[in-house]
DNA sequence: AGTTATTTTTAGATTGGGCTAAATTTATTG
DNA sequence: CAATAAATTTAGCCCAATCTAAAAATAACT
């Protein structure tokens, strides 16, 4: 089945969607999501419906059908491995990976794709610490937890963002902090759930609840 | 400006057309380079020569403008470094390059086409031989004839190949001739223009004028 | 030079992907 | 539970890129 870069991303932003809210994906959702009218997201979902891609009942949301879930899946495979490529052999930074990565995504080679895997080396994260599925669709699972579930005291390390904007990471930059970084949580503040970290064992930085929600750690 | 994949390969084509030709482009000649039919090629000639990017006159044929120019030159550029990419460091042969990179040629960034030069080494030629522009759109030239032009006796090395369909390079590749392979010219046979050449000192072999032309070859 | 053939352009239609405005269905709430 | 709000869909439109068929311009030939 042949599906345009459009009807791709489409597919990923349900997935991504179904991923967080752990169900359907509205059309106001995806709307949102992709960046256009709610009027052109129920065009595009007939469309994927009569590809078999999605499970579309007119109002109720939808959901990806097993082949769409595959396609998906491959997509952020290209995705994720593609910023392997641009970060570790072209020496982009993490936070300019991610739109170059959009682009390259699309380009439809079964063969490219699991050759760029075998080159390099089958990673099992891209540089923001997001799994990338194996050639039959598998995720690598490991232990992790947001910072925000962690207790003072605690030494973890960073091992994903779940927050992918150029603006931020070029935060987490400023901050020394990227993937691997070490750091002990030296307080929680409850009125506002903000943390004091000590970063290099000489840096305490304060960390609002919203960053500590993002990253992703464990305890070392 | 910006210009869409369609737009670019127009001006791909427009550019191979006259280099080979040595004049302007025409629609007809256009149309079936493209693969369109010729109403949809003059739709898109005026929708470039709005652009700057060709001079278009009715009835006439287009020649590229000085930014027309560049931008081919630029899309060359980024085709036959993904193409060494491919071959070099993904391993794919010269004859499945092609295609994957007439994808990849698209990719907008040009950080990540000058990145991808250095990561290279900066190369000059691409896997069938053709020159790479540099990033100011310069091309290397050296000396280099067609294999028609030589005479019995002399000893040639492949530099490239002036034809790349599929089928063909599959062809050399049974003949076990590639970009370097050596050989010497046994003889030519005046009444069709063919050669008899001798590869690897043991392997003699018939080439068609058509073959005779399409190579690339140093006399050593 | 006049007629025919070829090339190119125009006219009008189609498809994918998008939009706004209006209508309809579902959800919320006094 | 009726009224309002929010979400979704329909209707009708636009643009890029393509097509076919017909018209117009250029080229070729007797």
């Amino acid at each position: 089945m042949h599906l345009s870069n459009t009807e791709e991303n489409y597919l990923k932003a349900i997935y991504k969607i179904a991923e967080r809210k752990n169900k359907s994906a509205s059309t106001n959702t995806i709307a949102k999501y992709i960046g256009t009218a709610p009027a052109s997201v129920t065009d595009m979902l007939k469309r994927l419906a009569g590809k078999q891609m999605i499970n579309y009942e007119r109002y109720k949301g939808v959901t990806l059908t097993t082949i769409g879930g595959r396609e998906a899946t491959q997509l952020i495979r290209r995705h994720r491995l593609w910023e392997v490529f641009l970060a570790s052999r072209l020496r982009f930074s993490w936070e300019a990976v991610h739109d170059i990565a959009e682009e390259l995504e699309h380009i439809k080679s079964e063969e490219l794709v699991n050759r760029l895997d075998a080159y390099l080396d089958y990673p099992k994260f891209d540089p923001h610490g997001d799994p990338i599925p194996n050639a039959q669709g598998k995720f690598t699972l490991r232990n992790q937890m947001s910072l925000s579930a962690a207790l003072p005291g605690n030494k973890v390390v960073l091992l994903g963002v779940r927050e992918h904007e150029t603006s931020f990471l070029e935060y987490l930059n400023e901050l020394n902090i990227g993937l691997g970084t070490e750091f002990t949580i030296k307080a929680f503040n409850n009125f506002d759930k903000s943390m004091n970290i000590l970063v290099d064992h000489n840096k305490e930085t304060l960390l609002s609840e919203k960053v500590c929600q993002i990253l992703l750690v464990k305890k070392i």
